[in-house]
DNA sequence: CCAAAAGTGTTGGAATTACACCCATGG
DNA sequence: CCATGGGTGTAATTCCAACACTTTTGG
């Protein structure tokens, strides 16, 4: 989706490659300097901000169809990608979607006809990714005017029900952290203790005990203790870590609990 | 959709009151004679069992549809129903359904054209819904041929992804246990201690301590002892028991930690 | 040498588990 | 009176939470 051609005829005949009527919006978290993001776009022809999604193919999986927007607006591939939940409750998509207010959006320089294939109630289904912040860059270019990575504590209000769907994929990470384990696409492969310490305390909204933290994490099994440290100015270095990648795919596979 | 009139006019006509390519699944879940059932439906035109689904009207939220169907199917309303997953991902699903497929399920009496509102690809939202087993009365009518509670452990091939939505509709429902109280929607009003371990026994597929198991009950202040008792046969009458509403209403919307 | 951050062990209390005997009932 | 299932308390253990001082580093 490049040039201004692939995108006049995305508006009028996306409909023979894409399902139309669904979407996917991801929800993608990043983190950095100690505070928990997400990406937010803006795109052209709208009034404000909201999350990075994008139709499904024909005979495509969701799961391909988010992976495959995520990698489009990210630049990563192969992500911890998760659904969360369908939205096609709210106001704003029960009411139907009009020739009126699609031509609003496209501008004068298209004519909307009465069979367009984006006219009607508009569903989503939402997904969420953890990224790790650094290896993120997002490409702007015709459809997305500007991009952001957000605070959440800080969030606008978003367009439609992005608001809805940012605190449902919150709420949905916070009771998986108790369930499985998360960190290791958030955070770089190499890390250190107050670094994780610190990405649990933000995705869960409260404070975890210093010592008490790691233990837990260390009798699952889950970290290796490397023999590097990271300078960090004039204080002591903290060791780096890194997961243990065989206990962590198997606490995803099988589940944990864990209580903090 | 009661006449055969109706069923025609909705297979060539549903388009205009009903959401095209987005149905609705229920995994109806009823307890009894400590079993987990499960109520299956089986459809004129089609080969075997299913769970009970159906469209979403145009104007309708998901739960309203979810709701909707339910009462249409079982008779009772206003259920602890709760969304699960969106399933479109299956290879049953990426196949569109073709005019073909379509004219071979209604038969010589129709002509399916190829703008059927029917034709592509059908995605599906699954609920679940905890009913109490004896309050229900299905019909059977012209569209559902037959209808009846399956035990979990004896499923049989359901069509399309119906086993995938079973599985994870009990996936869901175990990890929902350890954070929300579960049970007033299965059970009648009134039950006796052992019924209630039995189900929880049922849902998590390990055995609780028969001593400890109520205790976390009662200190999460979810049960009122009653001072009535069971007549059960030739042996010492249960006590009843009944959900303090009031704890119960609390414990789902702030959530719990249940450890057993 | 100083400021800032990392690292590390122990203890008291709470929560969880494990376990066995008596009671009530209807036939 | 007996077979069956219901009811109940305590002790041992494990797990969790709370807490403060020492070490390292660069400037």
């Amino acid at each position: 989706m490049k040039t201004a051609d692939d995108i006049i005829d995305f508006i009028l005949h996306g409909g023979e490659q894409y399902l139309p009527h669904l979407t996917i919006d991801s929800a993608i978290f990043g983190y950095h300097a100690q505070q928990l993001k997400i990406l937010l776009v803006k795109l052209h022809g709208e009034d404000g901000w909201g999350l990075p999604g994008g139709f499904v193919k024909k005979q495509e999986t969701f799961r391909e169809a988010a992976g495959r927007i995520l990698a489009e607006r990210t630049g990563i591939e192969n992500l911890f990608l998760q659904q969360f939940y369908a939205f096609g409750d709210s106001p704003y998509r029960r009411r139907e979607q009009t020739v009126a207010d699609l031509q609003k959006k496209v501008g004068p320089w298209l004519t909307i006809t009465d069979d367009n294939w984006l006219l009607g109630r508009q569903i989503s289904i939402g997904y969420y990714a953890l990224v790790d912040f650094e290896q993120v860059s997002v490409q702007t270019d015709l459809l997305v005017e500007d991009y952001r990575w957000w605070d959440i504590q800080d969030l606008p209000h978003l367009l439609y029900d992005h608001n809805d769907m940012v605190n449902k994929a919150l709420e949905t990470i916070r009771l998986q952290l108790y369930h499985q384990p998360i960190g290791a696409n958030l955070l770089p492969d190499k890390f250190t203790l107050p670094e994780i310490h610190i990405l649990y305390e933000t995705l869960l909204g409260k404070s975890l005990d210093r010592r008490n933290f790691p233990r837990k994490l260390f009798s699952l099994g889950l970290l290796n203790k490397l023999d590097q440290q990271r300078p960090i100015g004039p204080h002591r270095a903290p060791n780096l870590y890194e997961f243990n990648k065989a206990n962590y795919q198997k606490a995803l596979e099988e589940g944990i609990v864990l209580v903090m």
